[in-house]
DNA sequence: CAGATTGCGTGCGCCGCGCACGCTATCCTT
DNA sequence: AAGGATAGCGTGCGCGGCGCACGCAATCTG
């Protein structure tokens, strides 16, 4: 493998990890869809629609945040009517979070939005290239090191 | 083009984008090199290594971040010597920020760590499949939704 | 049936960050 | 040439997010 791949890849990663720019991508996604969607609950969001309807220690778990920021962030977003918290079935100590209709749309929104913006900057891609790279992406992303403990 | 390339690219963006993972990486890139570098500082001698010297507001615009806060961490990496302040020729007011040779040793340091990260991730990657995953993740990086404002 | 354990919500303290102020040096206008 | 306007810098301050730890309720265990 030629040497400056692993230094080319760096920099593209530099700009991506760049500061702000999960804030900054995250503030587009959610634009609009009200009060309590932002960029903080939009990972809440995002991860239970992932694991299906689960307690808020596993969700902290997937998001990386601690189980107490979810359950403040669960909260903003049951008062908003996109988030719902029902007993658990057999354990009457817990309480799973489920995500309601609205809570569903409101995800599918920001995900089909993601996606506009990402294949919009591969228009002028050809389509056998951007499939490539997408698979590749996924497989690195996978792989790296960024997959902590 | 299909239509999950964009979603496929969105759930890896997704994983790198996470919460934790700059800190997490970062961290790593970091460990052992002193008590002033960690993943605060991190960005501002890397911005720095990009840059050359500039003042501290220019470094803000680069790596995202208030100029009071560059200046923060600016006084940390001065007072571990790895980071100078040196009067602006042309004007008394300004002052430049530039790295030391201890500090460019330590973003040297820091990119040979992360290249090798990623190189380690690629081994079982054909050489050109590699490289051209390069290019493109770099291109996509660059034309992306990413580089705000 | 009583002590240990687990899950949850919340009060508290810490720290990063942006805003705004004061100070010094430079520019501009007359 | 001189004084007001402006730019650059450092710093005090307040806000907000986040992790820790406590208390309470429910469950497990011997």
């Amino acid at each position: 493998m030629p040497d400056d791949v692993g230094h080319e890849i760096a920099d593209a990663l530099g700009t991506l990890l760049k500061r702000g720019t999960r804030a900054h991508l995250y503030g587009r996604l959610t634009e609009g869809l009200g009060e309590a969607v932002d960029e903080t609950t939009y990972p809440v969001l995002s991860g239970l629609a992932r694991t299906g309807p689960c307690s808020a220690a596993d969700l902290a778990g997937e998001i990386g945040l601690d189980r107490s920021g979810v359950t403040r962030r669960a909260t903003r977003l049951e008062e908003a009517g996109l988030l719902r918290r029902e007993p658990h079935p057999d354990d009457r100590r817990a309480t799973l979070l489920a995500l309601t209709e609205t809570g569903q749309r409101v995800v599918q929104t920001t995900r089909q939005r993601l996606a506009t913006l990402i294949e919009a900057s591969l228009t002028s891609w050809p389509p056998e290239e951007a499939q490539s790279f997408a698979r590749q992406l996924h497989r690195f992303v996978a792989t790296g090191p960024f997959t902590e403990s």
